[in-house]
DNA sequence: ATAAACTGAAACTATATCAATTACAGATCA
DNA sequence: TGATCTGTAATTGATATAGTTTCAGTTTAT
């Protein structure tokens, strides 16, 4: 999968850290990445309403939310976040046996049910939550 | 994701409804790939005892088990497939920021976690189920 | 006013991953 | 004993994804 979902999550922690606006120069230089990409991911942040953005002199991103109230769901469909799929294809579509004209089309249904199940399993986990296990893995890691 | 998973269900499917032994070339062009992938793929379904092979002459791969007792997992399994994750990284391990140096991490286990849960859901899929919705999707699309 | 510092967005390049191809050793059986 | 398979590895080619560059538009300090 493509790995603007950890773009996007480690920028809202950034983010929810820091508390003030935060240019996409240093939230790249964070996510160790470039600002233009940066700008695409919090980008899609914006319209979903999860952040502030403000152009211009001093601008860049806020996130004003209480992050126990923003859940990792709403940052995977603001970015359309496919977890499980596969661009290859078995079979052929356009030929008389059913097996190689069909398997395509039953493994996408189990990939969008495996899509499902993530983003339902992402609705379980929120900004707060991930705050708390950094501090505890850092914890652990230094016993 | 890889693709390996795709053929290898779609091989099953075939041998399941075959009966008999069949080549690397015959399931090759009925996948629509090349006898070699094929072979790999298969060479690890025998490992894991889900199929049987025979080498020299009249050659090839045979499913001789119960197609209702064979589920999508065992299969899942014996390939090591993993349906989430991402090779990128974010952030950085080795800086003192405690967001940086973590979050690459936490968002491993998080793949982990929904890897897991795929692998579960696959548990509940028999070859036998996969037959049948390859049936009903045929007859859906006549209608 | 205007210059500086920022986002938004698009085009282009580089790179890494995955499938296809090719080749060959070893097994099996007519 | 030679034809026909699998098993496996090396190489090539196609595609997907991240990086880079550029520029128009916005905002604010002076």
């Amino acid at each position: 999968m493509t790995s603007e979902f950890a773009v996007a999550v480690h920028g809202v922690v950034y983010l929810n850290q820091r508390k003030v606006t935060i240019s996409s120069e240093e939230l790249a230089s964070n996510v160790c990445t470039n600002p233009a990409r940066v700008r695409k991911v919090m980008a899609k942040l914006k319209k979903a309403g999860i952040i502030t953005t403000k152009e211009g002199l001093e601008g860049g991103y806020h996130f004003a939310k209480d992050s126990s109230e923003v859940n990792l769901r709403s940052i995977c469909e603001a970015l359309d976040v496919t977890f499980v799929s596969s661009s290859w294809k078995s079979g052929n579509v356009d030929t008389p046996c059913m097996i190689a004209s069909g398997m395509s089309g039953v493994m996408d249904e189990i990939y969008g049910d495996l899509n499902e199940l993530c983003r339902r399993r992402m609705e379980e986990i929120t900004i707060k939550d991930i705050q708390e296990k950094l501090i505890r893995n850092r914890l652990d890691s230094k016993a």
